[in-house]
DNA sequence: CGGCCGGTTGAGTACAATCAATTCTGGTGG
DNA sequence: CCACCAGAATTGATTGTACTCAACCGGCCG
């Protein structure tokens, strides 16, 4: 398998999003120039963080946002009863420091060993009203967010654990075909718990799911981080979605 | 009571929002100045919509995108086993109308009789880049948007039906609050089955949760259409969110 | 080799979905 | 103004499914 090939030197912020308004098959463009990417490396400044580590949380005051440029960021919010969920997970070329009113709208932490950009918020303030092409940028990959936030709001009101862990399983490998990979396998950098968290359920109603898939000859798992999807139409038909493969039958 | 004070003539179109870096108290802003709406107002167009209609559907190509003027209007998807799935109640300065890849990501109708702009997208992508005002302003009114999506889905993932009926009471609370409506009262301008599709539950368990609050001595519904919160310290406990009452005891 | 963390599996329970029967409500026409 | 109707909402009985709690496995690191 070829490792994931990753600048070595980075040259700068990037967005990748599907263009609201152009139709792309389905791929992501980088939105950013190389020279609107040089600006914004002027003003950011590279951090990492360990595996586990908290970027930082619900209520801070918000100083900056992130771009990551390698590994995985986890948003969530603590649940009253300690428990937390995840919102989305924030890959490379991602954007992650969503604020209200100065402070920070939820937690995020490293999911995986982390680099990510931090440009902190009065230099983007200043350099926003200058720049109408980032702002665009910006709005692209918000509205972008914002559909992947409606996806999400229908895997959680799915009420079988089969049907939520295959509309993420889905979910994951559009993402990675988005992005350019390959998708005759689904990787999944985020251990069982988190997955959890995300499709709320609990870690182990998830790992039932799993089993049960696995079970009906749908998926076969790997190495608990790498998932083949093996019955395709099957799949479809409990991650509803694909409004060809879904309509043709439902024998429930 | 005093009738909410809508301007019979409207002078173009309008954004609400909390602004992201600044604290405002809870209380979201007009974020456009008169002169920006007048300039909005020459590129939009007003239309109206009957209870019931529907706006756009998921999937049709995206021409335009609304800003609400009076009225409520349903963002959902239709789910494989004709079940629907409310995203968000847009409400008056609300925008709507987002799409992926030049389609909308999602249908609209409206949930009462509707009064909204239109602004079609060529006018408007013409416009964006000589007002980054304007730009900003999108992005605040996104980055709005997205938080919204975010309490929504820690809605979904409660498994308790009082619990996400009593988050979704007090979500409609400080939407009325951050409107700068009255609060003694929360007038729910949906139906029940509309709560339903946005809670993630059916009708009848909507039903059953609106009368165990009720049983519990924690709200109060007079009309359907008007509850009334009784018991504040019991209601934030099932409601979570505030972190005050909340970890004072939980007795469940 | 032992401990720990992540994950799997099992038994019992709680809760919402389902299906279906009523009741309530608002709107319409006589 | 009232009677009626249709759609909305409530209620009841049953069933399915995921949660809880808890025991157990397996790999990784010291």
């Amino acid at each position: 398998m070829t490792k994931t090939h990753k600048p070595v030197l980075a040259q700068g912020p990037a967005l990748r999003a599907l263009h609201p308004w152009t139709p792309t098959g389905g791929r992501a463009r980088q939105l950013l120039s190389d020279q609107e990417r040089a600006r914004l490396a002027a003003i950011a400044s590279i951090v990492r963080f360990k595996k586990g580590e908290v970027i930082y949380r619900e209520g801070d005051r918000a100083e900056a946002i992130f771009n990551v440029i390698q590994g995985v960021v986890a948003a969530y919010k603590e649940d009253s009863n300690q428990s937390r969920r995840i919102f989305a997970f924030l890959l490379s070329d991602d954007l992650f420091g969503l604020s209200a009113e100065g402070k920070y709208a939820n937690s995020t932490r490293a999911v995986s060993p982390v680099t990510v950009y931090r440009v902190s918020l009065p230099a983007l303030r200043s350099r926003l009203p200058k720049d109408p092409q980032l702002e665009f940028h910006l709005i692209c990959k918000l509205c972008q967010e914002l559909c992947q936030a409606q996806r999400h709001a229908i895997l959680l009101s799915q009420r079988k654990a089969i049907s939520k862990l295959a509309m993420f399983l889905q979910l994951i490998e559009q993402l990675q075909f988005t992005r350019g990979e390959r998708t005759d396998e689904i990787f999944l950098p985020m251990q069982r718990s988190d997955i959890g968290e995300y499709v709320g359920m609990t870690l182990a109603a998830v790992s039932r799911a799993f089993q049960s898939l696995a079970r009906r000859g749908i998926i076969k798992t790997q190495n608990r981080r790498y998932v083949r999807i093996v019955d395709r139409m099957q799949f479809e038909r409990f991650a509803g979605e694909s409004p060809l493969a879904s309509t043709i039958k439902s024998t429930a």
